[in-house]
DNA sequence: GATCTTAGTCGTCTGCCTGACGATAAACGC
DNA sequence: GCGTTTATCGTCAGGCAGACGACTAAGATC
């Protein structure tokens, strides 16, 4: 087989780039780095680069995330749209997986670039180090950094791009354990609904939560301890079993 | 600001892949074609292909799609993870949504190709003619192309995509009204539950079924006829409403 | 040390939805 | 007419969620 016409296609540059959720405060918040070089440089943006010519997409969003964050991703099923996370102990990595691809003609003015976004979902975690090309970095709760009255909004498309990843966040928490994913190894019940409460910005009772999570089958294992750091009496720990869909699921309030 | 320096990133060759599903005498169907150039010349793949300089990824698929079906696409929210359906009101488009993106180092032998794979769901339709550089097109049963036993498996990584997209829109029509995309722009509810039982390979109880979909609101807004194209006795026609979001969901039994 | 505040946990009740049916209706072929 | 097929309406029991009462156990405050 001769080797392929080079002409016969054009030319693209691949980027990945990550929607790195979190909550800390009560508040769903997104990582944003201040972008050090032209285009939009000095602007907010999501982290990303280049995808490099020896690994795969999963890849490249992992180590675009260690270079941001120091996180080792636990990948969930790679490009697998219903990609459901690997099964884990409560170690200290986050789920990774696939969003999905933007590639507009004129997102980047340099030239041609196709960018496979990704969702990260990751545990309260320090103000992250500027790292590569970025001036700055900082977690923003994911209200600011889309209000249509940001002086300050996201360089390229990565308001799309963050937004999309919010709403599948949103959505999956409903019937995946995947809000375990925001929270410590070892949490409560009730740090578990603060996260609910968190992405879904909504209020829900603490007594039919507890009845919810604690009765589905694989969801919850207690860790054998209890805590007051959150005040009032004392809560049993729990850690992520090893369930990854929730049926029936978890029912978002409406409105 | 300088022109980008070309040589400071890997050039990738980017192209739409489509699973074109139907369901045609009680099955689940998917468009393959038989290639007609390297590399896995002769066989069976699916439809795709490179993307143009002057359009956008959902218009590419679009395109690849009219090429080979001649079906003019409903495009969903476009790379929108959670995308849905344009409002509508029974023209003979099909659905098109992104699936996921497919860029492992070694999946197409000729050169870094990344494939933005995208899922169309379609009414029943003739059998396409080979469009393009295609040399033969058919209708085949998803169980059979997915079958390990299968002697012509689809070539590069399609079978794992296919089988993304089956689970796609396996678990969509669940929480969406999109199972009507699979019916001509009238039917009857039976007609719809043969759909769903096609996809999810089960079968539904009529009178449970019928009592869902015709108490969803917004779901089917009658037509004003009957039929009895299906045999027996006479049943309503109906027509999509615009209702996209199922809730509660249409649930698939277990097992 | 009594009391207040904050959380966590266990129960109860009611309404909605689903699954499992029975029963009836309206066409067709023989 | 009679069996067959498909559509459509009803009924009933069980499961689950929302609303909310009651009790428990820690730290904070007076």
């Amino acid at each position: 087989m001769s080797p392929y016409d080079p002409t016969a296609y054009p030319p693209f540059a691949v980027t990945v780039d990550l929607v790195v959720l979190t909550v800390r405060s009560h508040a769903l918040c997104a990582l944003a780095v201040r972008r050090g070089e032209a285009p939009h440089e000095d602007r907010w943006a999501l982290p990303g680069g280049f995808v490099r010519t020896e690994e795969n997409l999963a890849q490249a969003a992992a180590r675009e995330l260690a270079e941001e964050t120091g996180l080792r991703a636990q990948q969930g099923a790679g490009a697998s749209p219903a990609g459901t996370s690997a099964p884990y102990g409560g170690t200290s990595g986050a789920h990774l997986e696939q969003l999905a691809t933007y590639g507009d003609p004129g997102r980047d003015p340099r030239m041609r670039v196709v960018s496979v976004a990704h969702l990260v979902l990751a545990p309260d975690l320090p103000t992250p180090r500027a790292g590569g090309d970025a001036r700055g970095a900082r977690w923003a709760p994911v209200g600011e950094l889309l209000d249509a009255r940001n002086p300050e909004p996201l360089a390229f498309d990565h308001g799309r791009i963050l937004a999309d990843g919010v709403e599948r966040a949103r959505s999956k928490i409903e019937y995946s354990s995947l809000a375990t994913a925001f929270c410590p190894p070892e949490f409560t019940v009730g740090e578990l609904r603060r996260v609910y409460e968190a992405v879904w910005g909504v209020a829900l009772d603490p007594r039919n939560f507890h009845r919810k999570v604690t009765g589905t089958p694989g969801f919850l294992v207690p860790a054998g301890g209890t805590t007051t750091r959150q005040g009032g009496r004392p809560a049993q720990l729990f850690r992520a079993g090893g369930a990854t869909l929730l049926n029936p699921p978890m029912l978002r309030p409406e409105v």
